[in-house]
DNA sequence: CGGGGGTATGTAACCGGTTTCAGGCAGCGT
DNA sequence: ACGCTGCCTGAAACCGGTTACATACCCCCG
């Protein structure tokens, strides 16, 4: 690898000189900037990173702290590859790199450690609703950060998260078109926003139209599929069971329909399912689950967006909003 | 952030001593170890890695490379996130850290200049089919390189992938043992390693065993749906079409359940179907996928373990072996 | 023709570590 | 007492960039 004192030296003008024609182009003179350029081509010349981000502190790399020890936690992401696409993509275009940290794997603490470490420009943090201090200490830190589905604010620290609440709403709105007064919910924990968000939401559109909601139609879940079977079991179960359900999640709606075949029901004849993600499996699984779909990419290019906006702007700027993104209803054979 | 010569300050020792307690402690003597570990710890040093890495030209971090560009290629991977919790465990427990290259957000070639920039120890290659010359070139370039599910090797390059030669004989075995004799295939495109060594695999059992294989009993597929489904079409249509068929991939199996259904059959009973992966789906869509299953978290453990010891070897230690992961059978409703 | 202002470049300090090399010191044998 | 050895420590060069400051030069104007 050639330095950049080889390369001023190879084409006689200053160290100093080669680092501006890389950094700030426009105060050297055209003639000097077009010898150091074609000399970097021809010698191949790059820059350090370790050296200018020793010289700047300054990384030009931002983090992704995610929690990986789903052994412990279960927690398996519905869209991380479409997150990561989408993030990856956008701060490349940024001249950005992509750092992962993960809080499993390093240990506790060890990523902000790792922050520090590394000079890191700013980080965004997948939630895995396991509330980890030093997961949320980073949005003191004072480091620009931006958490996915985990309501995080602080002056240089802001979300984004889908529209859970208006997302439940209009899966509600619609089966009441459909007819249905007696609707049940599966929820998601309530310690995670989505899971709180679309309950809240849930609540929010029956009472605005005046259905009301029986304490044992709201039925606990935690994401994933055997909740979602189970509570579906348990609703069937009851006096008066629900004609409808909402469920919080597109795998629980999953295991909704399997309860319910299980227990010699058609889906959507004696019972109706909504769910919420458009996981891939929503389109493929007979009859199609009909549910709420999230704008995937968007956390990675909202995130991506945020972050820089945070980077660039001064450090006593006001703290950015958060951001909402659209969901939709896609109708398929469940409701 | 405090600096080596700050904490050497601090305890009264030379910075070269802090720098030994850090890196070859047994050469510092017990009593100055324990005086500088616990400044350390008191005023929280943490060495800079930027300064470390521009002076020992090592970085402690891997690169994962990885085709983002799946509008383009319509590539998704079906492990992505497991293979990621395995390798940046893997590698976290020898210190190691990971940073995100793609080759589609990073622009052609960017990702050998990224290695070179961030004086990177490794790079894992995630396998896209896309023979990107650039990607290609990684193997000769001396820099230790281990690629998944492409048979890539080189002096300081290996690569891990799955039995998916034996795993289709398996699947075939296990379709003659349930009385089958006229058994087809969707391929995966030939020039992906899975692809052609699943067809291999394939006809390898048929022969073995002095089943007939007509021509027209290999489909081509491109491991996506929509061609499984296609593919399965044709092969239904055929003076004597199959009662089995082999699909090289769980997605095609998917499609090509749909095939079978559009076109009145029931599976197992009129025809039974085998896929290769077992996707999460495949538990999940009635009545059950049986499919060739894969190590999937052995991808990133033995990534990480070969470059690893590549890492640590001498230059001219004798090139690694491949790694190969064992498959297994599981049996489900579709065969 | 001399001075002021602006522009392009060079010199050298600095970022925070690692590492070579030299030297101090204690212990030991003679 | 002397020299030798081995262990521990410190001084300083170095890694490859950035940037504050100084300087050289040119042009224009009074």
């Amino acid at each position: 690898m050639a330095t950049i004192r080889e390369l001023a030296r190879h084409c006689g003008v200053s160290v100093a000189t080669v680092s501006r024609v890389f950094n700030t182009p426009e105060v050297v003179s055209q003639a000097t900037r077009q010898k150091v350029e074609a000399a970097a081509a021809e010698i191949g010349y790059l820059p350090n990173e370790s050296a200018r981000t020793l010289a700047t502190k300054k990384s030009n790399t931002i983090g992704l702290v995610w929690d990986i020890d789903h052994r412990r936690s279960g927690w398996r992401h519905p869209f991380l590859q479409e997150i990561l696409v989408a993030l990856k993509t956008a701060l490349s275009a940024h001249g950005l790199h992509l750092l992962l940290l993960a809080t499993g794997a390093d240990g506790p603490d060890r990523h902000l450690r790792s922050i520090q470490r590394h000079n890191l420009d700013g980080v965004v943090l997948i939630d895995n609703g396991s509330r980890d201090p030093a997961v949320l200490g980073l949005a003191e830190a004072g480091i620009p950060c931006v958490a996915l589905d985990l309501p995080l604010t602080g002056p240089r620290c802001t979300y984004v998260t889908s529209d859970n609440h208006g997302g439940a709403r209009e899966a509600v709105s619609y089966l009441l078109a459909r007819g249905h007064r007696r609707i049940a919910t599966i929820t998601g924990p309530a310690r995670t926003g989505p899971g709180a968000d679309r309950l809240d939401g849930f609540r929010a559109e029956l009472a605005a139209r005046g259905v009301p909601l029986p304490a044992e139609y709201v039925a606990q879940g935690d994401f994933y599929l055997d909740s979602g079977r189970n509570a579906m079991r348990d609703l069937l179960l009851l006096d008066t069971p629900p004609t409808a359900v909402f469920a919080a999640g597109d795998e629980m709606a999953v295991g909704a329909m399997q309860a319910a075949t299980e227990a010699g029901l058609r889906v959507p004849a004696h019972v109706s399912i909504v769910g919420f993600d458009d996981i891939e499996l929503a389109a493929l699984i007979p009859p199609g689950l009909t549910t709420i779909s999230q704008d995937r990419a968007g956390f990675g290019t909202a995130a991506a967006e945020a972050l820089i906006a945070m980077i660039q702007a001064p450090e006593d700027a006001p703290p950015p909003s958060p951001i909402i993104l659209p969901t939709s209803l896609v109708r398929r054979g469940t409701a």
